[in-house]
DNA sequence: CATTCTAGATTGAACATTCATTCTATTGCG
DNA sequence: CGCAATAGAATGAATGTTCAATCTAGAATG
C-alpha cells in the first residue's frame, strides 16, 4: 500500500514538476495539456488518471508554492541571528539569477486576480506566512534583546511588500543588481527589523 | 483629415478601453476576441481594421501603460513639496479600493516574462520611468536644501520595489490598510526620500 | 429636391486550428 | 489470467482571423 501511495505521489510529482516548467514559460492557459503531457513524458489521457482537470493541476501548483514559502520562512529559526539572516538573504535574494521563479509567481498572482479558488488559497497562505514571519521577527528580537515592537505586523506588512517588490524588479529591471542596491536595502530592512 | 485622425484614434481608443476591461478581468489570453467586440460595441472583423492582431492590442495596452506611469510621475512636478507628495501620494495608493489597475500590471509582467516583445517595452519604460523618478527626488531634495545623493539610483530602485511590492499586496493580502502599516510605510519613505 | 452611385465602414458567418477531456484499446505486472 | 496502468485517437467546444455581403454617408446627377 504504502509504495503504491509511494508511486502515486511520485507520478503526481512528476505531473507537477512538469506543470511548474511548462506554466512558468509558458503561462497557466498558454501551456496546453498536450505540452505538459509531453514534459512529463506522460501520455494527456493518463494526467487524467492522477488529476481531474488542468484547474486541479493549476490548483496544486498554487499550494505546492505556498508550502515552499512557508518551509523557507520555517528555516530561518535555525538561524542563531534570526534579523541578520533575513537581511543576508534579502541582499542574496536580489543577487539570485533570473532564470528563478518569478514568472510562476506572477502567473500566480495573476490567476488570484480572476479565479476565486486561487485567491482563497493565495489569501490563506498569505495569512500563514506574515503570522509566521511576524513571530520570526519578533522571536529574532528577543534573542538580540531588543523589545518587542508595538508595529510588528505593520512593519511585516512592509517588508512583504519590500521582498514582492524585488521580485517584481527582476521582471522589470532585471539589471537591477549592484552593491549600492544591495546596501540600500540591508539598511532599509536594518532600520525596520532592527530599531 | 483631422476629423478621419480624430474618429480613426477614437475607435482604437474604443477597442482598448473595452480591451483594458476585458484583460483586467480575464487576463490577456483568457479575453476572447468575441468578448473584446462586445465590450467595445464593434464587429470581431472589424477590429481588425484597427489593429493587425491580438499582439497589437496586447502592445499598445502595455504601451498606454507605460505612458500612463511616465505622466504620473511628470505630475510630481508641480507639486511644491516633491518630497511630502511622494510620500502622502504613497499612504493614499494603500488605501485605494481594490478594483484598481493591480490585475492588469500583473497581466503586463506576467506576459513580460514570456513574450520578448513586450518585455522589450516594458524594460524600456521602467528605465525612463525610474530616471524620471530619480530627477524628481534629486529635484525635490535641491528644492529643500538638502544635499545631493550618491546613491540616488539605488534609493530609486528599492523605493520602487517598495510601490511595486504594495500593489502585490493588494492582491495578497487585500485588508493590510491601517494606520499603522501607512506610519512605517512614510517613515520608511522618509528615510529613504529625506535622510 | 429625389434618386443614384460610389467608396469606405461595418457585420458576422465561415474557416482552420487548437484546446481540454473522454474513452477504447493495449500494455504491463503479479 | 485478471486487473491496473497507460497510450493516444476521437470528440466537441472554443479561438483568432478572414472575407463576402451589407450598410451608410456623402457626392453627383437630372
Amino acid at each position: 500500500m504504502t509504495t503504491e501511495q509511494d508511486r502515486g505521489e511520485a507520478r503526481c510529482n512528476q505531473v507537477l514538476d512538469a506543470a511548474a516548467t511548462c506554466f512558468r514559460q509558458r503561462g497557466f492557459h498558454g501551456a496546453s495539456m498536450a505540452e505538459l503531457a509531453r514534459a512529463a513524458g506522460m501520455s494527456v489521457g493518463h494526467i487524467y488518471h492522477y488529476f481531474e482537470n488542468k484547474e486541479a493541476i493549476i490548483a496544486a501548483i498554487v499550494e505546492r508554492d505556498v508550502a515552499e514559502i512557508l518551509a523557507l520562512l520555517d528555516s530561518l529559526h535555525d538561524e542563531e541571528d534570526i534579523l541578520q539572516a533575513l537581511i543576508r538573504e534579502a541582499g542574496n535574494e536580489m543577487e539570485e539569477s533570473p532564470c528563478s521563479d518569478e514568472a510562476l509567481q506572477v502567473e500566480i498572482l495573476a490567476e488570484a486576480s480572476r479565479n476565486p479558488k486561487v485567491a482563497v488559497t493565495v489569501h490563506e497562505g498569505d495569512r500563514r506566512a506574515r503570522t509566521r514571519l511576524a513571530e520570526t521577527i519578533a522571536s529574532g528580537r528577543a534573542r538580540r534583546g531588543l523589545p518587542p515592537l508595538a508595529d510588528l505586523e505593520a512593519r511585516t506588512e512592509i517588508i512583504i511588500a519590500l521582498f514582492e517588490g524585488l521580485m517584481l524588479r527582476r521582471i522589470r529591471h532585471p539589471k537591477a543588481v549592484d552593491d549600492a542596491t544591495i546596501a540600500v536595502l540591508r539598511s532599509t530592512l536594518h532600520t525596520l527589523l532592527e530599531t
